[in-house]
DNA sequence: GCAATATACCTTGACAGGCGAAGTAAATAT
DNA sequence: ATATTTACTTCGCCTGTCAAGGTATATTGC
């Protein structure tokens, strides 16, 4: 998958809020939660490995998400990811953020 | 001024952007251009110097503005920026890039 | 049978933008 | 006199992103 059109430089500083939404819904794991981006966005964005682990590792650190290890008997191990209720509320307040910052934007450009 | 509400972390990557539309107006000055984000967002946002000057320095070395010196008789010197054609253009590019990541970005949060 | 692809995770080191802190200098306000 | 405002500049740190590399298992194609 190549000619994902915008540039990461505008979405960063929405990483950790992108993948707190995928938490809210239900537990999840990095490819999974990769892929969902990606089919939510019809394949114009996607979140670099590197760039989700390393915002896996801030997330549980903080306390906003905590992991455990699926029972796979078959395919390759998932580190499921379960959102706390301190990240629960960082989400929404992530979420007014953009809204305000949205309407602080679209006011200066 | 404190208690500004927006984490920068938000608008990072809209530095030079916000810039621009400034210079879109009239040529200004970073200690004007600055004013006037504060002013046009009731002091909610402003620009840190260090931020402000050097993304002058990055938009004047990619050719999109231009600088010169302002001939105050009185007061402290003025650096004056003139928006270059080039910078007209990656103005509407960035405007639309952000439509786009705001669409974006609430489809994913 | 075996190579390629997909699933799934992880680490290291470099880079770029933002910014705290400090400095310079002139004008104005108290 | 002194503090504040106007105005610009540089240095060095911090943080998030990501290219590049690695590991391991399961499935698909030839």
């Amino acid at each position: 998958m190549t000619g994902l059109s915008i540039t990461s430089d505008l979405v960063r500083g929405h990483t950790e809020t992108i993948i707190l939404a995928q938490l809210m819904e239900k537990d999840s794991y990095g490819y999974e939660i990769n892929k969902s981006i990606q089919m939510k966005t019809n394949g114009q964005y996607e979140l670099k490995e590197a760039t989700l682990y390393s915002a896996f590792r801030r997330l549980e650190a903080a306390k906003m998400i905590e992991s455990y290890w699926g029972d796979e008997t078959t395919g390759a191990r998932r580190r499921y990811y379960r959102i706390t209720k301190m990240g629960k509320l960082l989400y929404e307040k992530n979420k007014e953020d953009w809204e305000e910052t949205k309407r602080l934007i679209d006011s200066l450009i």
